[in-house]
DNA sequence: TCTATTATTGTCAAATATACAAAATTTTAT
DNA sequence: ATAAAATTTTGTATATTTGACAATAATAGA
């Protein structure tokens, strides 16, 4: 821009900022879309819950700063998991300490397992999404801002991609595959035109003539299928974000 | 994580970022869809183009930053514009004088006047995005892989939303805005079916009865149009990205 | 006036989605 | 053992949406 004589700012004093990255870590426990908070353990916000996330160290990579957060948290790896950036958080209050900007992420895991306390954190559980969304657990910094965002994301990203198997182990039956959009969005799905919609989309494929029982409650024996090729995008929407009589809200 | 006794990390000793913002700014320009580059007069890349951007002022907000960036090099203040930010870009050798992390926005401008050199800039330019996609302009720092990220949320947001009306001037014809999405996609697409779509698209209205000519090249007037209100979601796809006759790119 | 050009509306067939029925195959209850 | 209920899977009829393209409208320019 036209600088005139005297400028406001001098371009030379790199204002020294914090950056930091905080995962929402989406999983699905007894039929429920949970995300996975910490109690704090340190001020600012001692004893609020909040998302795990931690400071960038100084030669890391924004990625594997997530996957690091991730993986202390969880003790899952990046390769069980699906991770990917959301975007940044920055107003300049956010942390009363000092200028900290975020790196949000959001990541799916299967069968997250109830997580430990451990590092800076005093308590960690999964929470039903649904407690945060309707405003009933009031979280450390911004982070019901970006639990918001993030579900938004993700909710969007089951419509046209596979990334809803990533709730489910590496086989899973159709059905199971089912809940998962139902509990995400928190709406009941046909099941006829659900299977059709898997099986035309491209991004899955059935296992052998394999049969699955286990699944208790009776009922004909369930196909296993798996993600045909690492999570690319399918060539269908698996579901559409539509209506389907039942109790459950709208969308 | 279970800390041991020797914790690899004092996470007590914040380390000292950088905080930039980047602005991939769209227009269109003679039918072309081009990106806003400067030639940098500063070390690094002396001399190089790359985005408009800059660091981030201790007490600005990133989107105040993202938007003053906008306004330094366009003149364009964020009301005519649009903005949003797209990620952030980390990684530890990015910048060869120190640790930087980008936050990149991208924004869609009309009728961009063809920009001034101006602040750290010595040039500046509407560069076809066509020669950024193919590899034959070269940018700095990780700059590429920003606009590519950008072109590709921003031509997936045509699709759903109604931002492609801000390449137009507030009030334009459905054929204006028809050419915005075909030089954004660079294929064709079918006047009727595309009226149709507008229309029913629930996001723009028809200004009065009133006509336009001016445009000229003979035919007969079309209606102007305006945005309905602010950029909400429209109901239905503005347009599908899918193969019209022509000798243009298939997508 | 006649022709070319662009805008707008309309039409029809193909593709897709939705609702729902039916068949297959199991568990559980009686 | 038999019946009933549950669950998966395939199929089908109808409605909706899309894509291709025809038809009409209204102008500029020759």
């Amino acid at each position: 821009m036209p600088d005139t004589v005297q400028t406001p700012y001098d371009p030379h004093a790199y204002p020294p900022f914090a950056v930091t990255v905080d995962v929402a870590v989406f999983t699905i426990r007894s039929e429920t879309l949970r995300v996975l908070l910490i109690e704090r353990g340190e001020e600012p916000y001692k004893g609020v819950w909040a998302l795990p996330g931690g400071f960038v160290r100084p030669d890391e990579d924004l990625d594997s700063a997530a996957a690091r957060e991730l993986e202390e948290e969880t003790g899952v790896t990046k390769r069980g998991a699906y991770l990917e950036q959301l975007q940044s958080y920055g107003t300049p209050e956010r942390d009363p300490r000092m200028r900290v900007v975020t790196v949000a992420y959001w990541a799916v895991c299967a069968n997250l397992a109830l997580p430990k306390a451990g590092g800076d954190a005093i308590g960690a559980d999964l929470v039903p999404v649904t407690e945060v969304e309707g405003g009933y657990v009031r979280l450390a910094f911004d982070h019901n801002e970006i639990v918001r965002d993030a579900l938004e994301r993700m909710r969007s990203k089951l419509e046209y991609t596979a990334v809803g198997a990533k709730f489910c182990p590496p086989e899973f039956t159709i059905s199971e595959l089912r809940r998962v959009y139902e509990a995400a969005w928190n709406m009941k799905l046909d099941p006829g035109n659900f299977h059709r919609n898997v099986r035309a989309s491209g991004s899955f494929e059935r296992l052998d003539p394999e049969r699955l029982v286990e699944r208790s409650k009776g009922g004909r024996p369930a196909s296993l299928w798996a993600l045909s090729e690492g999570l690319r995008s399918p060539r269908l929407p698996i579901a559409k974000r539509r209506r389907f009589d039942d109790d459950m809200d709208e969308p």
